[in-house]
DNA sequence: CATGAATGAGGCTTCATTCAT
DNA sequence: TATGAATGAAGCCTCATTCAT
């Protein structure tokens, strides 16, 4: 997908936006069209329709983080250093994108199957995109040669979702007050 | 909730299997009531309407998961057997109620703010449950005093989740097939 | 009709009362069981359906306003007499059974073809009572020979519904309250 | 309310039909849609609910009849012709616009709590109306002083809407047909 | 006789999508 | 290209009625 204009890019803003708030079906077309300050029938020239655009809004969102991501790691760093900067940034963006990444995290039952498995692809995308970081970490040799890296990827995208969510949802702590510390300690030390 | 009669169980069955397919806002009562083969109107006469009937569903599989994590868990064990032993309870138990699980993890954003905020609640329950597991083991002296019992549970929890999710819709393996000790082994020993 | 026994009559006082209360749309069968005191089947032991059920408490409604304005009026008394009786009985009646009279003076219109006909049937009725008083008061020379006695019956009758429905909806006034004598006046005298 | 367009007014007019036709609740939205020659969702775009269409429909019966009223009535004539053009013009406008009345008289018990005040409020400003129409008349002497002019604006009122439903639904007479003449008699003189 | 659990037809309402302007 | 008025399919829920006990 490549963005067409800045109208396009608005209508995906505004998706990212109402989607976010009220997930797929409470989203309607009218809300995103005002939020996007466009009629309604606009929204028709730019996507096919509803779930046309949240696939669309998801793809946008991937290419984000990924693109953020990858030019938030210093890639020379240590292990240690790169799993710490991967949750920051995981933080960072939910700071600044929270909106989009929940969406992203929770939208994969409510919604048809065709949406699913794209949901899932992207997931996946997401995730190999961190295993990628943790390849290269033990190819240098900073971890064990015994770890699986994607086992590895998924630990960490699996528990830094379910620490943020806990922390926004339930202790309503704020981002920046986050220490994900105690993760990547419990990641690169084990609880023994 | 006290489950009154049979006809009130087939219905919460019924509504896990609709549910866990479709998702909240895709399952129709109509749906339900079939695959709990009684009319549509029996649906009200045991819940007030459909998002009251998500919700007793809700805490119905969390009692369930529970209730079956309880006596799965064997407590005199050491840590990396509880690990392991919660790591198969939550594989097998996906394997018996997989539906069950998935509509209990995923349905968090499609919902009413209402039901979202009983949904955390009731992962929170069960976050607590493995929580106490890993406090007991804590205490016991099998793993390190300086680790925060509840960000490990959610390390756990999280990447079981992730693992099994992408097991399942991903790479489409069987549950009998899935060995979780790559995962208990980085939570037990780290990466590094 | 004949009341077959207590348990029909106690349906029928259970049909005012929630008729009245509700209206024709309003009023549930379950209500109606349950001011009763009997389960909802039995109503289909008395009565063929909801709107039979209405028809009859119609009938009895009827017949009991007759009977008691044939008990209530000393048809000795002179024209102004007879009609502050039965101002007098129709306030009274009204604050015996608000409910009764007001069912049955409103439901007209929201209810059935058939339903409706038969309303209409049972004012007639009622009306032909209030009108053969005054005949009688005619022939005894107390009133012009050129009244037309229905009219006269239409316009008392309709005055004393105008007239007490708006004292008990807009003006809240107690029944007791209420002096009919300006009507009667009006009516006896005329305005000039 | 102020009829925004031609549309609105289109939905009204149909809506006066049907609700006329069957009262509140047998009325379907589908069938007044259908009678106003627009889809089902259309009404929605100009009205809330099915309340909120009766509602604002029972405000445009009074307007119109209050309206045509004021026209129709020549306040220089003395109180004999003020009478005779106010059940003229009520028998014309029944004759006109019969179901609109008839449904603004009629349902008031049918319906809920909210709609039924509003009903009564409306009818209310309609007997105010006929009441303005005594009190000029009482002023300039042609009526007694002793005459209460709200209780005579009931009188005319209630017997009226006796009179002409008696007319239409039992004895089936035209409207043109019928004199009301017997009615203003008996107000203006009495019936000794 | 009496009951009330079970039923399903029917209606209001929502909202994605279309299309004339 | 941009719009938003119009649409109608689809779903939740109500409640009169039935019937097995």
């Amino acid at each position: 997908m490549t963005i067409k204009n800045q109208k396009e890019k608005d209508i995906l803003e505004a998706a990212v936006k109402v989607f976010s708030r009220n997930g797929y079906h409470s989203s309607k077309m009218q809300e995103i069209a005002d939020q996007a300050s466009v009629g309604k029938g606009t929204l028709y020239e730019y996507f096919k329709g509803k779930s046309h655009l949240f696939e669309e809004m998801m793809v946008y969102c991937m290419d984000k983080y990924i693109d953020e991501l990858k030019n938030g790691i210093n890639k020379s760093k240590n292990i240690e250093d790169i799993l710490m900067d991967i949750a920051r940034f995981h933080g960072k963006f939910l700071k600044d994108h929270l909106d989009m990444v929940q969406t992203f995290m929770n939208n994969t039952t409510n919604i048809s199957d065709d949406i699913r498995c794209k949901a899932f692809a992207h997931r996946e995308l997401l995730i190999n995109t961190i295993t990628s970081y943790i390849e290269e970490a033990k190819e240098s040799g900073s971890i064990r040669k015994d770890i699986d890296e994607k086992v590895c990827a998924m630990t960490l995208f699996g528990t830094l979702n379910q620490f943020y969510t806990n922390k926004i949802y339930i202790e309503k702590e704020e981002f920046q007050d986050i220490d994900p510390y105690p993760i990547v300690d419990i990641i690169l030390n084990g609880i023994k």
